[in-house]
DNA sequence: CTTGAATAGTTTAAGCTTAAATAATACAGT
DNA sequence: ACTGTATTATTTAAGCTTAAACTATTCAAG
């Protein structure tokens, strides 16, 4: 009955990896971000949705953009917006179904995302320069634990699909 | 000259990791974030900021809180009198600057916390129940590879610093 | 003391994000 | 055809976040 006096953690390890784990994402992140409104004018969600969209150059449905994403329709619809007054995307009919649009990078915007691209690339090589080859695919070998743990618990969460620049298939990510 | 035919990465590994940092960063924070929505009836940033506080009961100016939590001044301002106005924190006087504040916890803010602290720690331990002890450790330290690369790179960028539970020194952080 | 620079905090405008409600369309069973 | 359900996308209201501008106060130099 005494919560008041109770404090300090049973587990304290994963609650320091859960703190270095948020740092560092953010740390990266902010960076990234800087570069895109300081170099490029545009925002890291402008960005991502940009990137999925170079991958499929046939287009992407709303709802599609959305799961990748790992973020609400409305905020796909928001951005979709924005890009598309800009001229870096555009809306399609899809036949066949008057409610759905596929969604396509105008010639522009694919000549637009790639300079981004880039210059995202050189930012995410500088913030990793500190580990070698071998460190990089520990680290991502043991967050993969993380995320098929995550998806375990909560298989409605979808899995981020950002890389937009890699040649490699999908499966070469497990 | 040929922007629009150049594609695919030079590094595709670091690329890889950022995503996958990201993703598991993002897995975690969404379980968080539904936990304190559901249960708590508040939102990540509204506990971080109680965090600070809880570790601190002598209580924290508005300046200290905003590089901690690695967010803007007018952000700390905002959560301020929200948490001021639900009777959590109290903006106390500091003797010698009227320009600045000490917040803390009421009484009332300590016991809620307390209550969403314990649902805290159960979340993040069972995000990381995939990971052995070892497994912890060796994140950790790759992790911190990533910390310090970032912070010399960009030294204006503030280390976060979440863990309000946690007996140990900061210094067993690094 | 007075001036000027620095500091602490707030306000403002704009953008991102979500959950929930809504509208339009598709589809399956009758 | 008709009905009910599911899907697709948008709108809305609310909250988070930032950068920049702003106010008030402190402090150091003359």
């Amino acid at each position: 009955m005494d919560f008041e006096s109770r404090a300090h953690s049973e587990h304290p390890q994963a609650l320091r990896l859960w703190l270095r784990l948020m740092t560092c994402a953010q740390l990266v992140e902010k960076r990234v971000r800087l570069g895109l409104r300081l170099e490029f004018e545009t925002t890291l969600p402008r960005f991502d949705l940009m990137a999925q969209l170079e991958r499929e150059p046939q287009g992407m449905k709303m709802g599609e953009l959305s799961k990748r994403l790992m973020v609400s329709g409305g905020n796909i619809t928001t951005i979709t917006d924005q890009l598309v007054q800009e001229g870096w995307v555009e809306r399609m009919d899809v036949e066949g179904d008057r409610r759905a649009w596929k969604i396509c990078l105008t010639a522009a915007g694919r000549a637009y995302f790639n300079r981004m691209a880039q210059a995202h690339e050189a930012w995410i090589v500088e913030a990793f320069e500190g580990l070698s080859a071998k460190e990089m695919e520990q680290l991502h070998q043991l967050l993969a634990q993380i995320k098929s743990q995550a998806l375990l618990q909560h298989p409605h969460q979808q899995e981020q699909q950002l890389e937009p620049f890699l040649a490699e298939p999908q499966g070469a990510m497990g």
